[in-house]
RNA sequence: UGGGGCGUGGUGCAACGGCAGCACACCAGACUUUGAAUCUGUGAAUCUUGGUUCGAAUCCAGGCGCCCCAGCCA
């Protein structure tokens, strides 16, 4: 594919386009605007590399600003947090790093100049006042008794809300519209609130006024000469809202495009019932690998390419749709298939002795790293008398198209020999033990030189050789669709969602290091996870190969 | 019954007045030292009614359905 093909086209991008051919704008900026009061999520990746895509392929640059406008919620810890996860992401803002606060100063000029305009003024009733008289969806609002105050008044009053003489909650200044207007935004929005505690993560007590994200954005927006303020659906009532101030102010005004958020099934995407399920403990931390959060991805081993992958395949659109998690796991497979080292790995243990295998034997089969990519080279695997297989890959009475191991049936251990199994050995209770098998020496690395072929090939570990390991396997998180749909999310958490399996792995995975990716051969794709010790690894299911096999017992019932 | 948006296969996105296409999912087959990957193929969609036009997913009008807005959250 050429790359003008691959070049995506969507509605944002043919009015950037235009607005580049129209002389509306002679540059693209664009801009991120987190909240420093949680961590990021697969939805906030979409929304950035939005911004990020298009202002590179325009030739532009992208301001990362911190929306601190609400020294209640947010936290320097976030700010970090949220760098961090943007860089692993592949986003770079270049150091253009801001703040809503650091435009404080000038907001309040700015504010001062409107008061002198009559287009806003301090409002000295409660909230629940305002609530009230702001009207309905179908009635139109009443207006302030404290609307039509003097200049004067009003300059002072602002000056000793912002002194602090004034308790939380008792004043606000409010834009001067119209309390009738059919767009509720547009109804005398609040510009400033009082908020005396806590201190800003930035500002400290310099402030106890702050301003409201409408009166904050689109002028911070201006400030840093952005032309494309990209966000999501919600925010589309609020347009009138941002180009009015702008208007008034008289300063260069960006424009706001408005795209639909990503709704992804069986996953969480509201930041409040994130943090639900990580203080009830129903998840371990932000970082589980069962979250939708970036970390949580990057700690179940799922790639920043993926992620790129899943965005660009996803599209821009307006209509309110939901994503298919299955496409989330198509695109980590397609990574992850070409990209990482096959290695093989026991998940459910089961001995098999070869008879006739000399005792105390051992030697060493080659193995290809990665079929995928020849310049990964290979590796020598330890074979000997006493193996691990997979439960799975033996059956005492196979069920019909059931082509790998049961007695008298022949099968290649890969890399390695064909086996035959003879005979199985069980336990007081039933439980198969033992599984016996000999082996045909004329198939030294799998291949047999008469000719003959088997219908599977498994995948082993020695027993004398291998590693003992820890296997955390991943399932959805919830049995929903939408989860966030119904009055208690908490009742579709998935109760198998995280089963722990003690296994082996071949001996080279000792060494794996806390992020290292693999491939289980015929199991999926798995993640060193830093829980990991030298004694111990553990590995995260990243995600599952696909299973035609599982479909086929499936439909047997 | 205010205002703002959105309706294309199961899901998501294209087609910008001229043969409705791509991806994921699904199903069937080929190949296979991973029942993986890869390859081939099948099935499956324009919310509805009317209008304009030689021709409508696209333009116009009405209807229906869904989403958002009554925070001193963002």
């Amino acid at each position: 594919m050429s790359p003008e093909e691959n070049k995506p086209t969507d509605f944002i991008r043919e009015a950037v386009a235009e607005d580049l051919k129209s002389g509306r704008f002679n540059y693209v900026r664009t801009r991120l605007p987190p909240e420093p009061n949680g961590y990021l999520h697969i939805g906030h990746a979409k929304a950035f590399l939005i911004d990020y895509l298009i202002a590179k392929e325009f030739g532009g640059e992208l301001n990362l600003r911190f929306d601190d406008t609400n020294p209640a919620k947010e936290e320097t810890e976030y700010v970090e947090a949220i760098k961090e996860d943007a860089r692993w992401l592949g986003i770079d803002w270049g150091g253009r790093e801001f703040y809503a606060s650091d435009y404080f100063d000038k907001l309040y000029e700015w504010a001062i100049a409107l008061i002198k305009k009559g287009k806003a003024y301090v409002d000295d009733q409660t909230a629940e006042q305002v609530s009230k008289s702001r009207g309905t969806l179908t009635e139109a609002g009443v207006e302030s008794p404290f609307r039509n105050r003097s200049v004067e008044e009003n300059l002072d009053l602002l000056e000793r809300m912002k002194k602090g003489e004034f308790p939380d909650g008792s004043r606000i200044l409010r834009a001067r519209i119209d309390m009738a207007h059919p767009n509720m935004v547009m109804r005398d929005p609040a510009m400033y609130r009082i908020i005396h505690e806590p201190a800003h993560h930035r500002t400290g007590n310099k402030w106890c006024i702050y301003p409201l994200y409408d009166w904050s954005h689109g002028q911070n927006d201006s400030m840093e000469g952005i032309t494309h303020s990209l966000c999501s659906l919600e925010y589309e009532i609020h347009r009138p809202l941002y180009e009015w101030f702008l208007k008034e102010l008289g300063v260069f005004q960006p424009r706001q495009i408005e795209f639909s958020r990503l709704n992804l099934t069986f996953a969480m995407m509201s930041k409040r019932k994130l943090r639900k399920l990580v203080e009830m403990k129903i998840v371990n931390g932000w970082d589980d690998p069962r979250l939708t959060t970036l970390r949580g991805l990057r700690r179940r081993g799922v790639t920043p390419a993926a992620i790129l992958d899943f965005i660009k395949r996803i599209g821009v659109a307006k209509a309110d749709s939901w994503i298919d998690m299955a496409l989330l796991d198509s695109c980590v497979r397609e990574d992850l298939n070409k990209h990482s080292l096959r290695r093989m790995a026991v998940l459910k243990p089961l001995k098999v002795v070869i008879d006739n295998y000399p005792e105390g034997q051992a030697e060493e089969m080659d193995a290809i790293n990665n079929p995928e990519d020849p310049g990964a080279g290979a590796r020598k695997i330890p074979f000997s008398k006493v193996l691990y297989i997979e439960q799975d890959d033996f059956r005492e009475t196979p069920p019909p198209k059931y082509y790998r191991l049961y007695p008298g049936s022949e099968v290649r251990l890969r890399y390695a020999y064909f086996i035959k199994c003879t005979h199985i050995v069980k336990d007081a209770n039933g439980e198969i033990i033992e599984v016996h098998a000999t082996y045909d020496p004329a198939t030294q690395g799998g291949d047999a030189p008469d000719g003959r072929k088997v219908k599977s090939t498994i995948h082993w570990v020695s027993a004398a050789h291998a590693k003992q390991a820890e296997f955390r396997m991943y399932d959805r998180l919830f049995t929903k669709e939408n989860p966030d749909e119904g009055d208690d999310f908490t009742a579709f958490v998935n109760p198998n969602s995280l089963e722990i399996l003690s296994g082996y792995v071949e001996p080279h995975l000792a060494s794996a290091k806390a992020g290292d990716r693999f491939q289980f051969e015929r199991q999926g794709y798995f993640c060193a996870d830093p829980d990991s010790t030298p004694d111990r690894p553990v590995f995260n299911l990243t995600v599952g190969l696909r299973d035609s096999w599982a479909k086929i017992e499936k439909k047997q019932g």
